[in-house]
DNA sequence: ATACTTACCGACCGTTCGGTCAGCTCACGA
DNA sequence: TCGTGAGCTGACCGAACGGTCGGTAAGTAT
C-alpha cells in the first residue's frame, strides 16, 4: 500500500523513476508548481501509480528530499583532516564544496530552493542538517588558523565561513545568469573561479607578513 | 478596460493595492504558486476587478516586476564619484547596495527569483538592466584602482565585483534562515556584516605594503 | 488450483485554477 | 436630468488540480 520505510534497498525501477522525475521537476518549479499530473508524464507511468508508492504529494517531496540531502552530505570527511596549512586546507574544502555542488545540480538546487524560502517548517531542519555541519566545519578551521597565528585574531570566523560559502553558493546560482554577461568569462571555469575567490579571501585573511 | 500603459500616475488606489498584495505573494512563492484569487483576497478586492485593470496574469506580472525594477535601480549615482580612496569607495559602494536591497526587501526578492530562475525568457533582459549595471560599475572601480596601484594587478576585476554582489546577495537570501544558527551573530546587523566581509576583500586585494 | 501481494491503470471525485460576462453603483459632463 | 464610462462584483465557464475508486496483470507461496 505505500513505501517501506526501512529498507531502502527494496525501491524498484518504477519507484525510482518518480523519485528521479519528481526531483527534477521540483528543482526546477517548486514545490507548488510541479503537478502529479506532470511528474507521472515525466516519469512514463500513471498518477494512481504514484499514489500507490506515495501516500500523497508532499510524502513524494519528503522523500525527494531526504535522497538529497544524503547525496549532498557526501565527501566533506575526506577534506577535514587533510594536510597542509590551514590556508591549503581552506582552499581545499572550499573548492570541494563547490566540486561537490556542480556534481549535484539537482539536488543542490532542491535543497537551496528549501533551505532559502522562509515560511517552510522542515527549512530550518535542513539547513542546521546540511549547512550546519558544512558551516560547522569550515569554522573550526578558521579558528584553529587564528589559534596558529596564520590567520588574523580579528576577524570573525563565522562571518569568513560565510563568506566562502556565499561565494560558492551564489556561484552556483548565478552561473546560468551570468552567461548573458559577456566580461565574467570565469563563470564557465569553476577551477578558476575557486582559486580567484580563495586567493582574495585568503589574502585577507592571513597575518601581514606570511607568504 | 485596462491599466493605460503612459500615464503611470493614473493608477487608482485600488489599483495599487493590487500591484503590491501581487508583488506581496509574487516574491514570497514565485508566479505559478500564487492564484489570482490569492490576490484578489489580500488586495481586498474581487477577482474580476483584477482582470479590469490588468488584461492577464502575465500583465499583472510584468507590470509589479516593472516598478520593482524601477525601484531598485536608484540610489547608485550618488555612490560612483564620491571622494576617498578606491577601497573607502568600494567599501561605500557595497554598504550603499546592501541598504539598498535591505530597504527593498520583496522587489529584490521578485527580481533575483526571475534573474535566477533559468527558462524565463525575460529573465536575462532584467539580469543586463538591473545587476549589469551595478556590476559594470564595480568591475570599473577595481579596474581604476588597479591602475592606481591601490589594488594588487594579478586579481580578475570582475571576479573580485562578483564577490562583492554574491555577498551582499547571499546575505539577503540566507539572513532568514541563518537567525536559526547560534553561532552566526553578525547576521541580524547588516552594517557590522558589511564592514567585516569588505575589510576581508579590501584587504585581499591591497597591494602589499599599504595601510 | 488457490490465495494473496505488488505494480499498475482508466475513470472519476470535489475543489480550485485562469478567465469571462452581465450588471451594479456612482461621479461627472452636457 | 440624463447618459456615460470607470470601478467594481456575483455567478459562471472549461480545464487542471490533488487524490480515490474499482479493477487488471503478473508473480509467488501454499
Amino acid at each position: 500500500m505505500q513505501n517501506q520505510p526501512d529498507n531502502k534497498t527494496t525501491q524498484s525501477d518504477g519507484e525510482q523513476a518518480i523519485l528521479e522525475a519528481a526531483e527534477t521537476l521540483f528543482a526546477q518549479k517548486g514545490f507548488d508548481a510541479v503537478s502529479m499530473s506532470a511528474i507521472a508524464r515525466l516519469a512514463n507511468t500513471s498518477k494512481p501509480n504514484i499514489y500507490h508508492h506515495f501516500k500523497n504529494k508532499n510524502d513524494l517531496y519528503l522523500a525527494v528530499m531526504k535522497t538529497a540531502v544524503q547525496r549532498s552530505s557526501v565527501l566533506l570527511d575526506a577534506l577535514e583532516d587533510a594536510p597542509g596549512t590551514f590556508s591549503q586546507r581552506l582552499i581545499g574544502f572550499s573548492t570541494g564544496q563547490l566540486q561537490n555542488i556542480l556534481g549535484h545540480k539537482r539536488s543542490t538546487q532542491l535543497i537551496l530552493r528549501e533551505t532559502l524560502s522562509e515560511d517552510s517548517p522542515q527549512g530550518q531542519e535542513i539547513t542546521r542538517l546540511v549547512m550546519g555541519e558544512v558551516f560547522g566545519r569550515l569554522v573550526e578551521m578558521v579558528h584553529q588558523g587564528q589559534r596558529d597565528k596564520e590567520f588574523r585574531g580579528d576577524i570573525d570566523p563565522t562571518l569568513a565561513a560565510f563568506m566562502i560559502i556565499s561565494a560558492n553558493m551564489f556561484f552556483f546560482q548565478a552561473s546560468p545568469a551570468m552567461q548573458h554577461i559577456p566580461e565574467a568569462e570565469f563563470i564557465d571555469d569553476a577551477g578558476t573561479y575557486s582559486k580567484g575567490v580563495m586567493d582574495v579571501l585568503i589574502n585577507g585573511m592571513l597575518q601581514r607578513g606570511d607568504s
